[in-house]
DNA sequence: CGTATTACTTATAACGTTACAAATGTCGGA
DNA sequence: TCCGACATTTGTAACGTTATAAGTAATACG
């Protein structure tokens, strides 16, 4: 596995090997060689093989930057982590995903962190400007994203995690919100919870609508009042959002239902609510998303819908790999169905 | 913040503008152009003054591709990220860090996932042989490290997260483990605990010898008997050392005080007991590595000890910085010290 | 007034690769 | 024997940058 020695010859002793080093070895050209290594099928067959033998023997590696200069190709996939807080081990997560997506072709993976607080453009306009990746990924997406529209304008290859509005077609991978609220108020009330309250995530996402949406929808169906805590999201930190349920457990007519579309948010009600004496299961029932197994260690009985984010780096991958071979589309839009299988409901009375 | 229009002249109309375009405006030689955008102290500081300022008119960015070709410089750094699991939001933390470490000079960050039961040594061969970075950061040290021992082989600049016990020295971050293990079972003791576990992570790692060490020093101090489960660690899953938890709480002489290096084996365990009926503060008490504000929230009593990895990743970058101007050393060695404030005791015999 | 020195600027070549157009050799058919 | 068609290989130039060595003009010095 270690780096083989290089041929002794005097030509190419000492540097390290390129396709110079593969032509004079076998006499051919330097330009056969390189149409050789990618296999070009003018090449002769026994030609082709010849050269990958030595390419191999003298431990020949392409140099990346070269091949860049001369194809304009990065073979770089940018993904734009920006500082998830509401699910446990996002990064990691989808960072795995989209590994193994790129695994078993010859691209790399690069990821430019978004800062807190910055502009979400910026990132972006940098990697392009720049060119340092043929393709990116980002989240958090907004209905009306600046960067769906910049990259669309220099037809740079993207793929979202969360969808637009615009009119036009992009690829996506997308997780089904709506559906999870509609069915956690649903499973909340099989439960005999009536105030139920959902934790919206900022209203400039995207994901925020379909949330409220499928919230809104059943809310009305079952004739129920709509719960939204004010100056409270998913975004907010979780001494914040413990404080507001601290406060609320106390209030007259206090939710007593949950839905928390994210792991840390239900930590800190779960946590508000005992503070103020009140218990799972006796005063308030809660559907929370989680993407880890740690909410089932701290409650088994947690009535939970997974969202798996390294499936969605997979998809995410296989969507950018997609459109960075055929740029115009069609665009690949994946929406990932929310895995409703709750525990049998008298078991759970705890 | 748009790429500004490139200017109307016949000669530099449609492509993307390079030093070229610059000279002929300028009426410059490229060379000079070159010099002067490396701020070169032997060029006239008019004509700096001037090819910068028609840099920037025209939106003149630099080709990384072609700047590596020529100097063999990546200008990016590469962190190999491995699947963490008992730290909550390892990763995520790490490149935060470490992004802010690089946020002013002009590396890039490039994220290379190590996959559960691969061999860490392919991606560190694979960035070396295919220079794709200037530098490497790596965690999860063992004593003798193949990675290490390779690098320093290559003369390739690195810096690790924990310690080797190599004769020679090299860069390191490392958070001070036999502190943390030795202080936890002080305070384990002052709760009344005799019967104390620690959970060490797989001995092949450099920090399950300083946790044992510090773990042993206190036990033989202090005269207690030692507890370590077999076939449990740091690394085994959830659900796996929860049943181990479960059986452990039943015995007669079950351990009443854990040591938990990390988050995610303390919930396991803290559900076992509970599981087998068994409360924290009652029962047991723990000591916790955290590196979150999660525990707080799941129970506000928990002792814990906090490992700040944000602030372990910019220290990897920065001594990564020094490492690659300096090659040679002297050698950053940085150790983070656990910040040991519990709460008065009497507060917390929940 | 000629030469050394300083202050700048520049031509040339190269990094390793690939696109393009052109060249070479081989073979079957007229 | 000659021609075209085919299979295969090759020379040249270029991608955008920078290191090297060499150039020019102006100034200082004796």
């Amino acid at each position: 596995m270690l780096t083989p020695k290089p041929l002794n010859s005097p030509a190419h002793s000492t540097s390290k090997p390129t396709q110079k080093t593969i032509a004079e070895i076998t006499g051919l050209a330097v330009t056969t060689v390189s149409r050789a290594l990618q296999g070009d099928e003018k090449i002769a067959q026994a030609t082709r093989l010849r050269v990958n033998k030595v390419a191999e023997d003298i431990g020949y590696v392409p140099d990346h930057a070269a091949q860049r200069l001369r194809t304009g190709k990065t073979k770089v996939v940018s993904l734009i982590l920006d500082p998830h807080k509401e699910i446990l081990g996002f990064g990691n997560s989808l960072i795995t995903g989209l590994a193994h997506a790129l695994a078993e072709t010859d691209y790399h993976l690069n990821v430019t962190p978004q800062f807190l607080g910055g502009d979400p453009i910026e990132p972006v306009e940098y990697i392009v400007r720049n060119k340092l990746a043929d393709g990116i990924i980002f989240s958090r997406t907004r209905p009306f994203d600046e960067r769906v529209r910049f990259l669309r304008e220099h037809s740079f290859p993207f793929t979202t995690h969360g969808r637009t509005e615009f009119g036009y077609q992009h690829s996506y991978v997308d997780y089904d919100n709506e559906k999870f609220a509609y069915e956690s108020v649903l499973r909340l009330m099989q439960k005999g919870r009536r105030r139920i309250c959902v934790i919206l995530p900022p209203s400039h996402f995207t994901f925020h609508q379909h949330l409220n949406y499928g919230y809104m929808r059943a809310i009305r169906q079952e004739g129920l009042e709509c719960y939204k805590p004010e100056g409270i999201s998913l975004d907010s930190d979780m001494p914040e959002i413990f404080e507001w349920a601290q406060t609320i457990a106390r209030t007259a007519d206090a939710p007593d239902g949950f839905i928390c579309p994210g792991e840390t948010s239900f930590l800190a009600i779960a946590n508000g609510y005992r503070q103020a004496g009140k218990g799972r299961g006796r005063d308030f029932n809660a559907v929370v998303k989680s993407s880890s197994q740690t909410l089932h260690q701290i409650d088994p009985h947690i009535d939970n819908i997974s969202e798996d984010i390294q499936e969605a780096g997979a998809l995410l991958g296989a969507n950018l790999l997609k459109t960075m071979l055929h740029p115009d589309g069609p665009f690949e839009q994946t929406i990932q169905d929310p895995d409703i299988t709750f525990p049998a409901l008298k078991a759970y009375q705890d």
